[in-house]
DNA sequence: ACATTAATTGTGT
DNA sequence: ACACAATTAATGT
């Protein structure tokens, strides 16, 4: 118990320790309710009402948004440090969530109630801050996905896609299916099989079951 | 250890 | 896009 909250606290300095004045800082902990999920669990989903705002202290979320046949597009991935900047809107409004998102591997994070987000907002300037900054940083990453969408082939988005994964991941040992690039880039699984068999010819990759290993992207 | 089934991947049309 | 073959993992007997 002593050595998770020391993690705990840990994992916060380390990520938000420069963002944050010492007395929200000290807030945050005290207020912040910690929690983990795993690999593929839900975080939000669309339509769920925000009750908090997540601040991610370790993993990668994937956020999507859905169309009406139930089609999914990925918009971008939020890592350690980063917070669903959309979900303050959402907070602030009390509408319901527009995006879903779904944890990319074991992710931890600290949830902040909604009650306490306006007050934060007006008593610290670090906190309007990071939320601004956030906020810039998603729309830069959808501009970024929307050109991607506009101008790119299949096969450099899927090369962006692998690139951006190993970031994310920490690792050149992507464990995913071909369905599932499929899925995140809006395309089918046959055509992801060719494009990534392509590059293993090419050196670029080599291919497993439920593997990608990336060597020369 | 073996057989059956399901899931994933590869390829031709 | 569709169909099917080949491979691998999972499960039951």
């Amino acid at each position: 118990m002593e050595n998770r909250t020391k993690t705990k606290q840990d994992k916060f300095h380390k990520c938000f320790g420069p963002v944050f004045e010492k007395e929200l800082y000290d807030e945050i902990l005290e207020i912040g309710i910690y929690n983990d999920i795993n690999k593929g669990d839900l975080l939000i989903d669309i339509g769920d009402k925000l009750t908090y705002i997540p601040l991610i202290l370790q993993g990668a979320v994937k956020i999507i948004r859905e169309d009406h046949d139930g089609e999914e597009i990925l918009l971008y991935f939020l890592e350690r440090g980063d917070t669903c900047a959309i979900s303050f809107v959402s907070c602030i409004n009390l509408k319901k969530s527009i995006f879903r998102g779904i944890a990319e591997r074991h992710t931890e994070y600290i949830m902040i109630p909604i009650t306490k987000i306006e007050e934060w907002m007006v008593k610290y300037k670090s906190f309007r801050r990071f939320i601004i900054d956030s906020y810039h940083n998603r729309l830069i990453e959808m501009a970024e996905t929307i050109e991607s969408l506009t101008f790119m082939k299949l096969d450099e988005r899927l090369v962006k896609y692998l690139e951006a994964k190993v970031k994310i991941m920490r690792s050149k040992n992507l464990q995913i299916s071909h369905q599932e690039i499929a899925t995140d880039l809006h395309t089918s699984r046959v055509v992801i099989s060719r494009l990534l068999k392509t590059l293993e010819k090419l050196h670029k990759i080599e291919l497993g079951r439920q593997k990608i290993q990336v060597t020369n992207l």
